[in-house]
DNA sequence: CCCTGATTCGC
DNA sequence: GCGAATCAGG
């Protein structure tokens, strides 16, 4: 329970996220606190991974995206605290139209997502099904719908977020 | 300087 | 086998 090993479980999601293209540092950080980046690339060093240019895209756009794995333990809870800022007069957009209009479901990977599609993640990195929205852009890197979530300035539950990642 | 992955090397 | 240190590169 003390030593950081590499357990079948967490060599299993390097390798995932590793072929997904991510960053040692990032799976470093996913894994936890007791998991290093030189542990990760000393890993997978061992295991043989090679990098393809296809993952060098991937890591492109993940690096476009600036996303950034949470710096401790995965955890939802950091979704519903979200501090946010306060901001003054305008409110988070949340139009209810779009709100209907909620796509249900992933039509494009990191693989395939381009410009002007919408990047909101469905389901968990690493894990079988994870895909992005993929409809068009309507505000940043979301569509609209996904807009009225991803940039509104008050927190949201982690129960609708969960919703629409299709994981409730 | 920040970062990246690759490789070495002592444990 | 493990991971810190070190390397070369962007």
């Amino acid at each position: 329970m003390t030593s950081p090993i590499w357990t079948p479980e967490r060599t299993r999601q390097l390798m995932t996220l590793w072929k997904e293209g991510r960053t040692a540092a990032w799976i470093a950080r996913a894994l936890g606190p007791g998991v290093s980046r030189c542990a990760v690339l000393g890993k997978v060093y061992r295991l043989g991974l090679a990098r393809g240019p296809e993952a060098r895209r991937v890591r492109t756009v993940l690096t476009s995206l600036q996303t950034k794995p949470p710096r401790k333990a995965v955890s939802i809870d950091r979704l519903a605290s979200r501090p946010c800022a306060a901001s003054k007069s305008k409110a988070g957009v949340a139009p209810s139209a779009a709100a209907t209009e909620t796509p249900s479901g992933p039509t494009a990977t990191v693989l395939s997502v381009g410009f002007g599609q919408c990047r909101w993640p469905y389901g968990v990195p690493g894990e079988a099904g994870f895909g992005l929205c993929g409809r068009s852009v309507a505000r940043g890197a979301f569509c609209a719908a996904h807009a009225a979530v991803g940039y509104q300035k008050r927190p949201i539950s982690a129960e609708s977020l969960l919703r629409m990642a299709g994981l409730g």
